[in-house]
DNA sequence: GCACATGCTTGAGGTTGTCAAGTATTGAGC
DNA sequence: GCTCAATACTTGACAACCTCAAGCATGTGC
């Protein structure tokens, strides 16, 4: 069973790299729920609190909670939705681009372990991964 | 730059089993901070609580409630340690081993995205990661 | 013995998460 | 148009997680 294996370690390098989401997080004062919301949000791109909370995989309840924090701190905005006055988009502000700006490049940073491989390796691994995974990923 | 986007496909990866763990947690009745506790202690092998936090890496106050409530359901126990009566030591029971089993078990179970691919990926994928990942890994 | 470090606990305070309940709005069926 | 169910979001209650500061007990260096 090379699939239970392959899966330990992924789990492994994932348990060794723990660490710095929080404390990338942390530098931008940013929690890790606030992170993920954040990466959602393309600049431009008005987002439905329930597109959001299914992103987070997480009640709607929630989702009010930390678009609250982040919209006290002028990193988003909430917009009526032209069609439906029942929904309430969020939109990422300047600021907040700004700020997910330095998240994304400091998450995409590889960490020593995969960085550690040869050129050769990283590109086999690669596309293995761009196989595992399913063609429709939004990021 | 492979390293970048080996380093984004593993966090897709991540990120499309970030439902996984919660759900196996929940189906045992434990949280996902429970799950590593549970996860680090092997059976018969008592570990400070001092040990437990680095693990979590988190701060040791914060073991002190994750434990209490394990322990109050019975997984596990606080013990004295012999040569420091400064140190708590934690060991599962027979109860928390049982439990352990069956999570790291299910934990185990490769997702679809490993399973879907070949057994020569497979291997290749072990290949490259077990160069990646630090010779030092406690599990 | 004394000062200092270490291991753990407690309490305060904030964030995340769930669930149940409530409001507003939409859409389907009559 | 009206009713009824479904949907989108918010609120409140509650539990868990997490950090920090403070405190107690114990161990170590001088």
């Amino acid at each position: 069973m090379r699939a239970r294996e392959a899966w330990s370690l992924v789990l492994e390098l994932l348990l060794a790299e723990r660490r710095r989401v929080p404390a990338i997080a942390g530098a931008l004062r940013l929690s890790a729920a606030q992170c993920h919301v954040l990466r959602h949000l393309e600049p431009g791109k008005p987002v439905p609190m329930r597109r959001v909370a299914e992103a987070l995989a997480c009640d709607a309840s929630n989702v009010t909670g930390i678009v609250d924090r982040l919209e006290a701190r002028g990193l988003l905005e909430r917009r009526a939705a032209a069609h439906d006055r029942r929904v309430r988009v969020v939109v990422i502000t300047r600021r907040g681009a700004a700020v997910r700006a330095r998240l994304v490049a400091r998450l995409a940073a590889p960490p020593p372990a995969i960085a550690r491989l040869s050129p050769a390796e990283q590109r086999t691994l690669c596309a293995i991964l761009r196989r595992a995974l399913p063609p429709s990923r939004s990021g």
